[in-house]
DNA sequence: AATGAATGAGGGTTCATTCAT
DNA sequence: TATGAATGAACCCTCATTCAT
């Protein structure tokens, strides 16, 4: 997710200065949220300067028009989850122990930023490519992760981007629900499940029987 | 699908006579081409009408809102989903062979009707209920397969929600990158390879061995 | 002037109806007076149409833009010139006697129309191609009259577009001068003047000696 | 021209240290190019500073603002046509000679500062005051010339202010034509020409006869 | 039922000018 | 003097919806 599309206006304007840092934040914080709730259309830049605490015309001294604040939401929400994501992977080992776990940390991701659901999900109409390019790099990161367990011999040969794909939606949907619909289930029970179905799958197996 | 919110107008008004039904239908496809290619918001009721081939105030003599026939069209798509679905679940016997079946003809169906993605996804923001009561009937419609086959015993005991998320999860990633955004894969190889990991998950297996 | 630039939306949209053909005009009417008064940058949609008496969206329902009349207002005075102009010319007989009609209609129109000055003028800058298209016209169908008079024999021979675009500058700043500020000169004075330097120039002749 | 309205702040404020006075000149140079290229209207201060080499807020501490520049531009090119042009008249004799020189002054004087047409033009919605006292300070420039050749007996008697605002709209739309929107015409040809309407008219001489 | 003109609130963006450093 | 961020009024245009025919 690092590297999102990045078509906002971060360097081609504005953030000389030390104020001028601090407002360009102010804005894209605001933005996150206004959009989190709102959407896109529903968001005018003058929610967005008010919550800011700045001007409306302030705005476009840091950003160039409302879709690149928009995708410059995008990538601080990627890089977000990106950076969240990376430690609590890194100390888990096991190639299966390591999907649970990144499953895990997304839900606890999206509990701390609901926004970057709504956001993402929007991202299809405003900005395709940023939302197609953020899924793509979700889903190498899961392809990456699966073949180098292939080649520890934890997982099966040949387990490729079909396999990465199923997982990246089954995350995304038990986040969808879990984590943003959340209604009280046993969030520990929801990992557990899905690290059992990635891990055996859904038969029962022989000796399981009655 | 079939119970999604009914929110549009067609039972409140219009489609008196022979030709209002017409008229209706040729808005309903209309709106369902335009939402579909630019989305609820950059299409306009004019656009809507122009390719119905009305005149712009006709619309209103069909739908009570925009919003209107953009549940309208939910509803259709939804519908229309579960119509070509069910006849190729019915053929298939075994529980995980009819996932994959269900799999195969849902990838025929967004080959076909590609709108149904932008349409179905951009309801988070425009009917949220719709969008909500959409994902949840299509998981309940898993979520019975998958105990059906607990029961017969062909699949684990115990399998419930989780698992039936995780499923739709998988089903519509794999539709939107295989089927939308389809680039000349083997698709039969993906509906395998998703089945083999529904059936089987990813782990090696001991007598996998060398 | 007649075929002036023609890049209004007169076809392209609205006007369908008689209502709508009254609305335009309406709303040309009061462009020409608000962008005569003061001018294309300060005048805004809204006085346009409030002038019109119409709602603001309206304005939008016939013209595509301000340009767009701002456009249409130059056709309209341009045409509106020459309709006026025209019968005078033809009920006057001799090549010089001619462009001092011209003129004197000139500046006859200006009187009622002083709207004129200011929208070609400004067009330099709003719609620089119908400018341009503006003078070009004027300036060859004063060049048509002058080879015309030379044919006669009225005239010298060898008269071209030099001689034309000169006598449209005299006009013009005539017109400027002694029509839009006016300043209670006798204006018959005027037209004898400009017509006897046409005839005969500046230069003290042989025969007027002392 | 030299003493056309000056509104400018050139007395008022700056210029009080030699780096002070440069910057105000790089101020007033980028602003008669970007005038002269885009307009009034179109050109933002920002433009300006950026043309000029300074920071936007610079721009206040010699300029009072927008207009105020305008002003000074006008003033400007006005004194520097009437210091190009002065010189060329000193060295000719003759009342119908100068003129002939005025105007071929004029259109070198244009070729190299294009700015001058559109700057002034624009003056008349920009700032009403300075453009009309630049042309009623030419006018009585020429005014004064043509009285001048008739007190030598060159010129008829009773030559005024209509004959000196016919040659100067001759003037202006010749540079219009021959300078601004030069094509490759002679422009001896056209220096000519305009020189023997001005002499002898356009009426054919009776010692012309074929 | 159908038509197309009319409505007007709302939204994104610009830009001359001011201010704090 | 110079800098560049901040300000906010103003403006053009869109578009869902209503209305008169």
């Amino acid at each position: 997710m690092a590297d999102v599309v990045r078509a906002d206006a971060s360097a081609a304007q504005g953030a000389r200065t030390e104020r001028g840092r601090r407002t360009r934040q102010a804005l894209l914080d605001a933005a996150v949220h206004e959009f989190g709730e709102r959407g896109f259309h529903a968001t005018g830049i003058g929610e967005i300067t008010r919550r800011a605490g700045v001007a409306l015309g302030s705005f476009y001294t840091h950003f160039e028009s409302k879709e690149a604040v928009f995708r410059a939401a995008i990538a601080y929400l990627s890089e977000g989850l990106k950076a969240f994501v990376a430690p609590r992977l890194a100390e888990t080992t096991g190639a299966a122990a390591r999907e649970g776990a990144a499953l895990s940390a997304f839900l606890d991701y999206v509990d701390a930023n609901q926004a970057i659901y709504r956001i993402i999900d929007e991202a299809e109409f405003v900005a395709p490519d940023a939302h197609r390019a953020h899924y793509e790099t979700t889903v190498s990161r899961i392809a990456r992760r699966l073949k180098a367990g292939a080649e520890t011999g934890e997982l099966r040969d040949g387990i490729g981007e079909v396999e990465a794909w199923a997982v990246a939606g089954m995350n995304v949907f038990l986040g969808l629900r879990f984590g943003l619909w959340a209604d009280g289930e046993d969030r520990s029970d929801v990992i557990e499940r899905a690290n059992r179905l990635l891990r055996e799958g859904l038969e029962r197996r022989g000796n399981e029987a009655a």
